[in-house]
DNA sequence: AGGCTTCCGGTCAGAAAGTGGCCGGAAGCC
DNA sequence: GGCTTCCGGCCACTTTCTGACCGGAAGCCT
């Protein structure tokens, strides 16, 4: 404990809870002189981190952005707010960063007490919130199956296919993807002998055995694709609508979740994209210009009935 | 960099990013002798972080789950999808978190480099998402402020108040505040001479001075309480309907954007406080079921004309 | 300007680690 | 039983760490 590697780590968390540190203030939380604290600046500069100092009556030392990024010391409730974040945003974010926030969520939830992870399952489900009450994965299932992928270890979970009893399996994981805001993974089932496609939140008790494996070649090109051709995956919905709004409005209001194509002096054309009929509802609504739904039927009808709903409940009952 | 400490950080990350690692391979990695390997695992293992190891054919190291959360090591991806996850999180997210996710974010922006922070915002600008347009806080702004909160600096900042020029404003800080889905700071006003809110998206070029302060005592007993007080931050609103379905059903749904109070058989009143009308709309709208809204008119309104709009949006068209 | 506080880094000598090599042992897989 | 892997004691040697003392430089305040 009283170590050196101990000591510099220790220095480190202390720099990253307070911008400024008086030199003694610092050398008598780590019980050491004065010298030797000046010495683990120096070390910690060594090893790329830029520990900013200021002298004068209120100097003291300071972490700096630097070219590196330090080992990030955390405590247990950011440990948790960071799971519960990261879930969220590996789940409904910007392309290209669900990976990275995976990978880090991963990290976390490997070195986390059991205790902490089921704080963190109790705070996801409360923040099921309003978008829609799709079923959630776990981040425990989330974050095994990410790393059985990425270490090549086999994995046995079981598994409930829609409307059918879970049934035990155990695959080779080969790589987790994302489409119309659910989670797949895509893995070769070693009971059934082929690939398949597997739901996340249809999949439970998930678990590295241990056993590694080296890689087989996918059949298709890309695992996305895969999951595309896959039969069993409901396709997701392609809504259309003409909105009476100008296109770039229409673009902020409706971000990353659809395209808009410009149609006219003050319309345009926007395409989504979805699992559900209820988000791209919710984002026209939110437009909060006049529209005309294209297609498809579903959504024309799902329109209606949500209308038809709204106006009932504007009007006051006897 | 042929240090202790620096190696027993790199034997961190590495079994951070591998869940099973072999001795030898790791001894070569970290360039020592296998005998120092073992030393190191068990520094390792002495400074608090359980190394499991396995012994056989394909045995190995592997951090496990323990008491204390070992340093994270993360790459650039992982911190900067961390900066939006926790942006996002501290946000919107369940009452209680938000204090940690500013913690852990701004640990992480504290140490990121300029060209990070940039591409941190670009994506947030992206995620502003759906769920409505509002102005979006930046984390630079609100990370420097609750820095400065939390360690008792003055801050300098521009101020642009409804409708108002932007103004220069040098504050003593002294609470972050979230209500109602938006961000206030709560702050003695050194050129007014009096305590103020500040809407933290009318805030810009915020800058710790650097100098200290001793904090003053706010008047009220909260600062919650205080923002509320202040004239010239809008009341939310607070939303009531009578909802036709089980109360259970729309606690899921609502998750904890609403109370849920138990009306008669199969109804419930649903209360839901927010700035903006358009949230609650969605929510309700999201539950799928019959209801009534009993309150404030303006909702009334707002929900007949969205339903005599979505009513519009699916009938064809001459 | 002068006094104060703070960080800075050289030198020294003793104390404490860290290091590789060697080896017999124990645990798990085939 | 044979293989592979981790385990940890021992030893001699090297390297680092540490506290104490110092003169110096930079920044703040009066």
């Amino acid at each position: 404990m009283a170590n050196t590697s101990s000591r510099t780590l220790r220095l480190l968390a202390l720099l990253q809870t307070h911008r400024q540190w008086a030199g003694a203030e610092l050398a008598d939380r780590l019980d050491v002189s004065e010298r030797t604290l000046r010495r683990d600046v120096d070390r910690l500069r060594e090893l790329g981190y830029p520990v900013h100092a200021a002298r004068g009556t209120d100097g003291g030392y300071q972490l700096a952005p630097g070219a590196v990024l330090p080992p990030l010391l955390l405590d247990e409730e950011e440990a948790v707010a960071l799971a519960v974040g990261m879930g969220e945003a590996a789940r409904s974010s910007i392309t290209g960063m669900e990976a990275s926030a995976i990978r880090a969520l991963t990290k976390v939830v490997q070195v986390m007490p059991p205790r902490l992870r089921r704080r963190v399952d109790v705070l996801r489900g409360a923040t099921v919130s309003a978008t829609s009450a799709e079923p959630v994965v776990t981040v425990d299932v989330l974050t095994t199956v990410a790393q059985a992928c990425r270490d090549e270890e086999r994995l046995r979970f079981s598994y409930a296919a829609r409307g059918r009893e879970p049934s035990s399996r155990e695959v080779e994981p080969y790589r987790l993807v994302t489409l119309g805001r659910r989670w797949y993974l895509v893995a070769y089932d070693l009971t059934r002998q082929d690939w398949r496609s597997f739901r996340l939140d249809r999949l439970a008790q998930a678990q590295a055995t241990g056993a590694r494996f080296r890689p087989r070649d996918l059949p298709t090109q890309d695992a996305a694709a895969f999951v595309r051709a896959a039969g069993g995956v409901p396709e997701p919905y392609t809504v259309e609508a003409l909105v009476h709004a100008p296109a770039a409005w229409v673009r902020t209001t409706v971000g990353q979740w659809g395209t808009v194509e410009e149609a006219g002096e003050r319309s345009c054309l926007l395409r989504m994209t979805s699992a559900s009929l209820d988000w791209p509802a919710q984002a026209l609504g939110n437009v909060g210009a006049e529209f005309e739904v294209l297609g498809p039927p579903e959504f024309v009808t799902y329109i209606r009935e949500w209308g038809e709903r709204f106006v009932r409940a504007a009007s006051p009952r006897s």
